[in-house]
DNA sequence: GCCGCGAACTGACCATTGTCAAGTTCCGGC
DNA sequence: GCCGGAACTTGACAATGGTCAGTTCGCGGC
């Protein structure tokens, strides 16, 4: 994750589409998404601000190329916590939610990047692929603790997770996040969280 | 809510505190939070592109400002939706759920502009106020339906309202409207969400 | 080996933005 | 009446993102 700045000297830098994902990376770990500037990001990887174009066309494509990383490390951090669980339902449902915030409380700047229709572009394929991508471990985890249920009711339920999961995550992103950690911490409402959006979902 | 342009000739507004508020509620039905400009709303109210300074400080001063009148109209449009449905404390949390959803469907712009960390000054007194007066309405409705309850399982009720009826606002007012609807509809989507959510935190 | 073609990259230019400093106009209290 | 201070204007500044004509380079064809 480390930038590889351009090596002096040399005209070319090489793979400065990773360069330019990377400073992103690193600079997201300092400011905010909001805060993030072209120009900076280029001079971190040591190359004039207009070299991003042919790459990714305008900050838009820049950050929308690494809002689609993002997506496909969401989906990550939820299936691993699916496969260190146990395999019955309720568990993997609990695991994919846990992974989601997980996925958000450590990577705060890089989620909340994902989140802004403003700074990505929503249409982008790229990124519609790996949005949908995200939504399946929670669609399969619900999908095989409602066997019983039909298409409409089963997606009221995902809707419900998700929305559940994504509001707690984005509260703590954005702003509340002392609020809804009460006195026993943002890990304790978390579990609380998924203990009771489990539960709604996977009800009979 | 129209904007009132200073009289030609006149070198004081009158107020122009309102006039600018009005200008930011009209501009955001024009175009996204991230799209304003201080000197666009100076523009429409007819005045110099720096004169908002002595009222409100900076452009976070006017957003904040602006951010604040929003929270008292999202309590209240909870209040009234609470007024208008049945006096058992389901119906009551449901309205409740209604009108939060209702204010983030019917401002969007207004609403993706009050949970924006970046636009908005977290920490002033008056914002901080006007987002605890509008949690205050889901509090006392889930009070009322969990008296058996101790505080922290009824924070945790709380959260788990506040995260799903949010969730479910962001991702509309930000991006995955269409994916949430499905074919029934977002109005019916946030029905059966309101429904799920009252079940799961009224739940003995 | 060399040559030329196209992609990668530079540097300058532009419009726009938010903030600041200094000046002007006006209201209200004395 | 006048005078202090608040409201407002004007002009300047630094920074940003986008564009565009050029320069430099890697690489495949000869």
């Amino acid at each position: 994750m480390a930038v590889t700045p351009k090596p002096p000297g040399r005209f070319h830098h090489g793979d400065l589409r990773r360069a330019l994902l990377d400073a992103l990376a690193e600079a997201l770990r300092e400011d905010p998404p909001e805060a993030l500037s072209l120009r900076d990001l280029a001079r971190r990887a040591g190359v004039a601000h207009s070299a991003a174009a042919p790459h990714f066309g305008d900050k838009r494509g820049l950050l929308t190329a690494f809002a689609t990383e993002g997506y496909q490390r969401l989906a990550t951090a939820q299936r691993a916590a699916m496969a260190a669980a146990a395999r019955d339902p309720a568990a993997q449902l609990a695991a994919s939610g846990q992974g989601y915030l997980g996925f958000a409380r450590e990577n705060p700047g890089h989620f909340r990047l994902m989140m802004r229709a403003d700074l990505v572009d929503g249409t982008n394929p790229a990124l519609c692929a790996a949005q949908a991508a995200a939504w399946q471990p929670l669609a399969e985890a619900i999908a095989a603790g409602t066997p019983h249920l039909d298409a409409a009711e089963r997606h009221a339920r995902m809707v419900l997770a998700w929305s559940g999961v994504h509001g707690f995550a984005a509260l703590a992103a954005e702003q509340a996040g002392p609020v809804l950690a009460g006195e026993a911490g943002l890990e304790a409402a978390e579990a609380a969280l998924v203990e009771g959006l489990v539960g709604a979902c996977l009800r009979p």
